[in-house]
DNA sequence: ATACTCCCCTGAGAGC
DNA sequence: TGCTCTCAGGGGAGTA
C-alpha cells in the first residue's frame, strides 16, 4: 500500500526517466481508473503535452505538463512499467501512455483501485481531490496547536484520524501503526483525548518514521513494488507492524481491527488512557 | 459538522 | 485437486 515514502520513490524514478517526454498517445482499457474528466476528453487533452515534473501531494503523484495537471493515485497495488510500443498487453495493465522514441508507459493495478485525474494548471489545486488535502509532514504549519485543534471534537480512534487525508496526508495503514507505536499511544484512544504532549510526540515521530523511509526508498510488502525495478527497504526497519513480539518490551504484539484496518500494537508500550 | 455504511476489485488463503 | 467463501484496503458517495 504506497503511503507518502512510496510514492516518493515512485515519483523520483518516473521523473529521472520521463523528464522532457512528450506525450504522443493515450490509450484506456478500463474506463473506471479515468476519474476526471471523460475517458475521450482524458486522452484528447493528455496528448501533445508535456512533462516538465513528477513530484507528489499527500499521497497522490503529481505530473505537471504543459498545461495540465495529471494527478495519479496508486491506492493499494498501482504501479508503473515501461514497454515498447505494440508490446501486447499484459494482464492488469489499464493505461497506456506512448511517448517517444516508441516507449509504452504503462499502469498496471490488479484491483483496479487506482484513479487519475486531468486538471487544467491553474484550478488544480483549488478544486477536489487536492483542495480536500491537511498538511504535508514536512509543511511547518502542522505544529501541536493544529492538531489539538483538529482533534478537539473527532471521537473516533485516533488511528483512523491519522489515516484522514484532510488533516495530515501521507499517512496510510503501516506507517500510521509505527508512529502510535513510537509515540506510545494506544491505537483506539479516542483523539480528542490526547494531550498536547501526545500531538508533539505524533508530529516528531510521523518525522522520523516518514523521513527514515523515504531514504530507504520505502516499504515493499506483499503486492507493492514501487515500479520496475524500484524496491523499498524499509520494511526491514519495521517496528510493530506485522510483528509478533515488540522490540522494546519483548510483549506479545497484539492484532485488532480499528474501523475495519488490521491494527497491530504492543498492549504494554500503548496503554489506553482514559 | 461528525460518523457511519457501502462499494469498488482481485488474488490469496482457509475450509471442505 | 478443485471448489466456494472470506477478507484486505484508500477513499468517494451516500445517509443519519
Amino acid at each position: 500500500m504506497p503511503e507518502k515514502p512510496e510514492v516518493i520513490t515512485v515519483a523520483r524514478h518516473l521523473e529521472g526517466q520521463l523528464l522532457h517526454q512528450k506525450i504522443l498517445e493515450c490509450h484506456v482499457f478500463w474506463d473506471s481508473i479515468i476519474a476526471k474528466p471523460s475517458v475521450s476528453c482524458f486522452c484528447q487533452k493528455i496528448v501533445g503535452e508535456e512533462i516538465l515534473s513528477i513530484t507528489t501531494r499527500g499521497k497522490f503523484l503529481v505530473f505537471e505538463l504543459t498545461h495540465m495537471i495529471l494527478l495519479i493515485h496508486l491506492r493499494m497495488e498501482g504501479k508503473f512499467f515501461f514497454r515498447k510500443k505494440g508490446d501486447p498487453l499484459q494482464k492488469h495493465e489499464h493505461v497506456e501512455f506512448i511517448l517517444q522514441d516508441d516507449v509504452s508507459l504503462r499502469f498496471h493495478d490488479v484491483r483496479k483501485f487506482g484513479r487519475m485525474y486531468l486538471l487544467p494548471k491553474d484550478t488544480a489545486y483549488l478544486e477536489k481531490p487536492l483542495s480536500e488535502l491537511g498538511y504535508e509532514y514536512t509543511d511547518p504549519k502542522l505544529n501541536e496547536d493544529y492538531l489539538l485543534r483538529r482533534f478537539q471534537n473527532k471521537k473516533i480512534p485516533i488511528k483512523s484520524v491519522l489515516l484522514d487525508q484532510r488533516i495530515l496526508c501521507g499517512i496510510g495503514n503501516i506507517y500510521d501503526d509505527e508512529i502510535l507505536f513510537l509515540s506510545r499511544i494506544h491505537p483506539n484512544q479516542e483523539a480528542c483525548s490526547l494531550t498536547k504532549k501526545d500531538c508533539s510526540h505524533i508530529i516528531q515521530y510521523t518525522k522520523e518514521v516518514l523521513d527514515h523511509a523515504i531514504l530507504l526508498g520505502g516499504t515493499t510488502i506483499r503486492s507493492f513494488t514501487s515500479s520496475e525495478g524500484v524496491h523499498g527497504l524499509f520494511q526491514n526497519e519495521l517496528l510493530v507492524h506485522g510483528k509478533e513480539v515488540c522490540p522494546v518490551c519483548s510483549s506479545k504484539i497484539i492484532k485488532i481491527k480499528v474501523q475495519g484496518r488490521g491494527t497491530y500494537f504492543c498492549p504494554n508500550c500503548q496503554k489506553r488512557k482514559k
